[in-house]
DNA sequence: GCCAACATGAACACATATGTTCAGGTTTTG
DNA sequence: CAAAACCTGAACATATGTGTTCATGTTGGC
């Protein structure tokens, strides 16, 4: 049951049905907006943010709140889907085709900021919302990875001795720890996007070919 | 802080002094016990499992748990606590010398099957610890894994061009990511040793040198 | 066997967050 | 301008968890 009473945040539990949207006032429209923005802000700096205090940072009432996103639960959801769309549309001006060791670190490189700064409303969205749920909405750019991991095995730079699904996991775990590592003052974040490509252009590389050097 | 009304979860903040622990009563200590059982047990299934469960579990009043343990923050970091020395008890047993790839190969076997155990334990110490206090439970720990890289770097098999604390969190972060991809299903539990051990090889090994196969 | 240490459930105090209702004020829209 | 849509704060209803107090049993040590 993750449906608003009127739309806004209708994703109807985990197809993104449309619905009929019968078109809302223009200062609904604004708040809603107000209030994806100060939540995405919020959530990005706690993952436990209050709804109160989104609101508050909205410069709305909770209730007006209320009344566009029917739970707390609601609300999460649409600013995960909101960020992952805007990482997915930053995404899009990548270019994955070619070399795909290349490719693998143009990717990095577009990539791990995004996720270092939306690393908490991962967590927050982890917390609220069923795991089914947050592998769907992060099922374009897993699938970006996996079009990258493929083309590589098939090129024969990847390696091919292990799953693929490991493969990408390897990817995403290593940006989220480099993100983690970074907001702890462990990895300096100038060096962050060579030294995540680095390891994983090693970790994927097929065995007995040659490691390639990032190239910034 | 973190202390209790008389020394059982005593570990005053981030240091472990022993303190003037007067010696408890026989069925205190059996208490104690089957309380670190249950809430070791309840918080591996469910990182906000709540003080009332545990106690229950312990077959225990929820009072008699308050008298062990001042407030759920110093529960949950003996439990912590417990847990990283009985991992670390298991890890005394693994041959940490010679080839650096071997002995990597053989901590991760040695390991992973305990951070898959105990991962939501971790989780709640996360959501209610704060992070110097995970830092400094994990430090024995941290410090073998550097160990081993080091050696590796010192004998050339293992690369220098990145920052050492990188490859440490590297092997941590594929070591979770393969629990969580085991509980999920997407990795097989019988070959995740042998993935994360092939991957955390390739992803060590200094650039040039051939990339060594994991040995069961 | 006696006393102190310990256990116990019930009840209470407190805090915090989520949702909802209400009674009125404001903005759009046509 | 007028109706409908929308916003608002205050108050309320829940729910849930933590931590404490109390009065009364129970157990263990010496």
């Amino acid at each position: 049951m993750a449906a608003t009473s009127r739309g806004a945040g209708d994703r109807s539990g985990s197809a993104q049905a449309p619905a009929a949207q019968t078109e809302r006032r223009a200062d609904a429209r604004r708040n809603i907006r107000s209030i994806l923005d100060a939540a995405q802000l919020c959530l990005a700096r706690d993952a436990d943010a209050s709804v109160a205090d989104i609101a508050k940072a909205a410069g709305v009432g909770r209730v007006t709140l209320y009344g566009h996103f029917k739970t707390r639960a609601d609300l999460v959801d649409a600013v995960l889907t909101r960020t992952m769309e805007q990482s997915d549309a930053a995404l899009d001006a990548t270019d994955t085709t070619g070399d795909p060791g290349q490719a693998l670190t143009r990717l990095v490189g577009a990539s791990w900021q995004i996720v270092h700064q939306f690393h908490s409303v991962l967590q927050a969205a982890q917390r609220e919302l069923p795991p089914e749920r947050i592998r769907a909405v992060h099922d374009r750019t897993l699938q970006r990875v996996q079009t990258i991991v493929d083309n590589g095995r098939r090129a024969g730079v990847f390696r091919d001795d292990l799953p693929e699904r490991w493969l990408v996991t390897t990817v995403f775990s290593l940006m989220h720890a480099a993100a983690e590592d970074t907001a702890a003052g462990r990895l300096d974040a100038g060096d962050a996007a060579r030294v995540v490509s680095a390891t994983l252009l090693a970790a994927l590389t097929a065995p007995g070919a040659a490691v390639p050097t990032p190239a910034p």
